[in-house]
DNA sequence: TCATATACCTCGTCTGTCAAGGTATGTTTT
DNA sequence: AAAACATACCTTGACAGACGAGGTATATGA
């Protein structure tokens, strides 16, 4: 493992909900936009994904349903719920409180 | 395991390093200092100081020696190589990098 | 027809963290 | 004198998130 990847673990749920806070979409998509947003220097691995769905939906932070595309593969829309929207104001003080602990840790 | 802890997870040798580029310190010195350093907002667990110690040696980041204490219990005292300290270095800049990426997706 | 892109998903492995346990020495409190 | 605490080291086994490797299905373009 990368230690890029160490550094970002953690954050998948959370950079998953930020996704989601603009409008609904679905897994590809997701990954695709992830990929463009940070020019190729992070992909978000499809099984790392999934799992992270799993987690948020059984945590109650994103519902899901079918997209009604009548071509082309089906797609699993997913939606941020109002406990999703809590999740990720937590999470994100939890980054602002930690991003200055390790600055201030590795000077 | 809390979030915090995951958010942490990949920064434990980094932050050894940091701490051993002032000077020489053993492993019960270490987590006390870095408590205090986060006001306990962020303790280091034994066993993943260990396991971080080890990683670091088997790395060639660090070295190791017994302290010559006549009194008291003994001490296992690190201190950072030439390597270490470009391995420090190398973490610190994939951090920067790392905080800028995750501050954008998070918006 | 075959390759590629879109779109979903699962299984098993790896690795850093940590709870729980242990050993030993010295000091302070009861 | 005994018990509790602080200093100091260490190991084992389990957990959980990330991910490599595999799979399925639909549509398009060469």
């Amino acid at each position: 493992m990368s230690i890029t990847s160490d550094i970002l673990r953690g954050h998948t749920e959370a950079i998953i909900l930020s996704h989601l806070l603009e409008k609904d979409s679905y897994g590809y998509q997701i990954n695709k936009d992830i990929m463009k947003k940070t020019n190729n220097r992070y992909e978000l691995k499809e099984a790392t994904l999934y799992s992270a769905f799993r987690r948020l939906e059984q945590a109650g932070s994103i519902r899901t349903y079918w997209g009604d595309e009548t071509t082309g593969a089906r797609r699993r829309y997913y939606a941020i719920t109002d406990f999703g929207r809590q999740a990720y104001l937590s999470y994100k003080q939890e980054w602002e409180e930690a991003k200055e602990m390790i600055d201030h840790l590795l000077q």
